[in-house]
This record gives structure tokens, sequence and C-alpha cells, in this order.
DNA sequence: TATAAATGCAATTAATCGGTTGCGCAAGTT
DNA sequence: AACTTGCGCAACCGATTAATTGCATTTATA
């Protein structure tokens, strides 16, 4: 099963359990609190986030908790820094628009 | 049909799309020579594109030719700073961690 | 040792997805 | 005027998805 971490964060799910996880770590049954869905629903959520390394597990007694892994999140962080640039200059476009605007208020 | 930016960057070829239209705007006709796929695929992934905004249309004669929009990327880049502010940390602890070990290198 | 709790796995199902094919329409071309 | 080109839309189809339900297994507790 070719796991992706573009779709992996692609359910806002998924999203929701990353954000918690990352805050602290977890069991399924307590994350499954945090939503409307069943336990299992959650847990195959946590399935796909792990078989794409997004999240790590550490099983105390018969509980299992689960860490959030930042590492491989670098791949869509990585992926959008081009388009990012992007945003960015358009920005500093804007931004010099408006000051030429301003600079140029009394002219016309 | 809600559209989210997540879902509409978990599909690669529609990641592929974005690439290309963020260099130079192009019509679906030369999209989809890029692609293994039907002329109507390509216009069904630009369709989900435009419908959360991550395109612009811009209309000449009978072409259509497509622009990238970054201000909605943002979103993915704002969902993902938190994140990135972790492995960001985390790779500080690892540097911290090499300077100690480097430091203690003749003590134990 | 019997029972309860925490979890994973398998089967089922409705919905969605990505793709193809066929069609219609508007804009150029002959 | 007839034809070609570029495109969107609708119908259809197989694969995948997200969810539920039921069951098995391991670990803790009475």
């Amino acid at each position: 099963m070719r796991r992706d971490v573009f779709q992996a964060i692609a359910d806002p799910t998924r999203r929701a359990i990353l954000t918690l996880i990352a805050l602290q770590a977890m069991t399924p049954n307590a994350l499954a609190e945090h939503f409307d869905t069943s336990r299992q629903a959650v847990s195959k959520h946590i399935k796909i986030l792990a078989e794409c390394q997004l999240v790590d597990q550490q099983q105390h007694g018969r509980e299992i908790y689960y860490h959030f892994n930042p590492e491989k999140m670098k791949e869509v962080a990585d992926w959008l820094a081009p388009f990012q640039k992007m945003w960015e200059e358009r920005f500093d476009r804007l931004d010099n628009l408006l000051e030429n605007l301003k600079a140029q208020q009394n002219v016309r």
C-alpha cells in the first residue's frame, strides 16, 4: 500500500489527530474521545499516518502511545517552499506598488 | 462541492500541474501533453484546482490560460508552521546534543 | 482463574475519486 | 458555409476511501 504524506494530510480527521498528538502523545482510545467517530475509525487513520511515518508508537503495557514524528512533514514543506517564494514575491510587489502609490499620491 | 486545498494537493498529477503552471500559465491541451492521461482528465484536475482557487483562468479567444494563484497555498503553509517549528527545535536539540558530545569527547 | 479493558485485524458498505468516452458549443480556418 | 480546434459538461466505470460491525488477542484486574 503506497502511502504518501500528501494523501495522509488530505483528511481533516488525520490533520486533527496530528495536531493533537503533536502536543502530547496519546492512545487510540484517548484520541477517539476527541472525535465523533468510533475508535476503529480513528485507529485506521492512525494506521495510515504510521504507514507514512508521520507517527511513531510506543507500547506501555496494553496501551499504545502514538507520537508525532515531524521528520516526514518536511516533504510537504520542501514541496511548498518554491511556491512560498512566489507569494512572498507577490507580496513584495504589492508592497512596492503601495509604496509607489503613496509617493505619487499628490501627483495625479 | 466542498473543495479543500489539502485534498487538492493530495493528487500527484495535480501537484505536477501546479508546478508547471507556476512556471508559466498554460492551456489544458498544453498541460495534457505533459501527462499520460487524456485532456479531459487534466481538465477535471484543473476544475478541482480552480474550485479551491489554486488556479485562475484567463481566456484568449478559444484558448484558456490557467495561472497559478499562490494565495491559497498559504493555508497549507500556515497549517504546517507549528509542525515546522517542532522539527526545527528537534534539529536544534540534536545540534546541541552533538555539541555536547563533541565537548565531552575526551571525558568518557 | 474469570472478567474487563485496550487494541489490532477482517469483512462489509456507501460514497468518492480518477479516468474514459461521447457530446455540444464557441472560436478560428479553409 | 463547411470544417477544425480548444474546451467544458455529463454519463459511466472500476478502484479507493472512510466508516461500521464483529471478532481475536494481549494485558490488567477482581
